[in-house]
DNA sequence: AGGATTTTGTAGTGACCAATACAAAAAAAG
DNA sequence: CTTTTTTTGTATTGGTCACTACAAAATCCT
């Protein structure tokens, strides 16, 4: 109904602007992954202390919520595209998979997905399942667009795509290079090529 | 040339098993994550102090060293039985998969690859070292088994096993039970099946 | 101008972290 | 029995963690 955009807000006016220091605390836990970013670099790289960092964004965990967000929006895969419904399957994932080799070393010092590194957990757990849930999202997005095509074997190949994407983010952290990440891809999609993989 | 082990040493006697305890701390890293496992958690489960802990291991991360080489040697995968030489490449994959997919759900709160998830780091960078350096090791013993079959697709092929290693790894992690890893596993060797893979 | 509201900067909070100082205790060696 | 050596338990250490109490500052509304 009213404004969702603060405007003419009362009180002292903010030094900094929100939607750009949830990008920069993005950028920082793609780099480091959530524990190993501090307050205290939070705060240093926002240029701002922690009063106004709490009164911005609730707590690091809520923070880390708003990153991977922001995080599925505007880097994530695009996967109602890539899964568009007119494309075969082995195609659809051949394509799925060449996207995310291609996105997972888009950034030299921010590899992977921010998503399936933050799911595999660290030290805290709340933050752990707010990525968790964004990767089941995903799945769940996936698994709906390969029931379409292949309905009885839709669990066996979501799975399989899981894992593989599970597996290029962790070949990208290893520093492997875009082109050798679309060789695993091309070879990972042999699977659906020739023989419907039985 | 001296007897390694410690018999007839002098001073008060140790009350707890060295050996022992570094299993205990293997299980305790492979189910939480390094990071995960404080110092306190360690003395506890082990029901010694802290003196005592640090004069038997000099510190968290060496324990961690440790616990990294007794999984190897214990629970880690026997490339060279499974890459043996006489066997064929595709029929050896599969079964490195497969022999992957059980052992990463062999235990059911503590899934996935100690070397695998701790090589992906956290807070602590000495102690991802320590993994990164037993999975570099892993890789280039799959490579050269794989060099005296396949000597001009090596390094394409060793990505992509290394890829499928890790993706089973956090699959585990993601709760998915050995059937499931292993339906995996199975259409990852498909790549190698009919056409090797182009 | 004066009151209401919100953010700011300063300066801390207790909790937990890995790692130790120190002296008593327990064994072998002389 | 005394000396030497090593481990033990008790009690901390300094450092870092995420998070706040508090009051001054800066804006809008009347």
């Amino acid at each position: 109904m009213t404004n969702t955009k603060k405007v003419n807000s009362r009180g002292r006016p903010r030094t900094f602007d929100v939607d750009e220091a949830v990008g920069k605390a993005q950028a920082l836990f793609h780099q480091r992954g959530y524990d190993a970013v501090s307050l205290a670099d939070l705060t240093g790289a926002l240029a701002i202390n922690p009063p106004s960092f709490y009164a911005a964004f609730g707590s690091k965990a809520d923070l880390y919520g708003r990153a991977l967000e922001r995080y599925a929006k505007t880097e994530g895969l695009d996967f109602d595209r890539l899964l568009a419904p007119e494309r075969p399957l082995n195609e659809a994932l051949a394509a799925l998979f060449d996207a995310a080799a291609v996105a997972y070393t888009a950034h030299p010092e921010a590899t992977g997905c921010l998503v399936i590194e933050g799911a595999r957990g660290g030290t805290d757990a709340v933050a752990c399942d707010k990525a968790k849930t964004l990767w089941r999202r995903s799945r769940q997005v996936v698994r709906d667009a390969i029931a379409d095509r292949a309905a009885d074997r839709a669990d066996e190949i979501t799975d399989y795509v899981m894992a593989i994407l599970a597996g290029l983010s962790a070949s990208a952290r290893d520093g492997l290079g875009a082109a050798r990440l679309r060789a695993i891809g091309r070879t990972a999609s042999l699977a659906f090529m020739s023989d419907k993989a039985r």
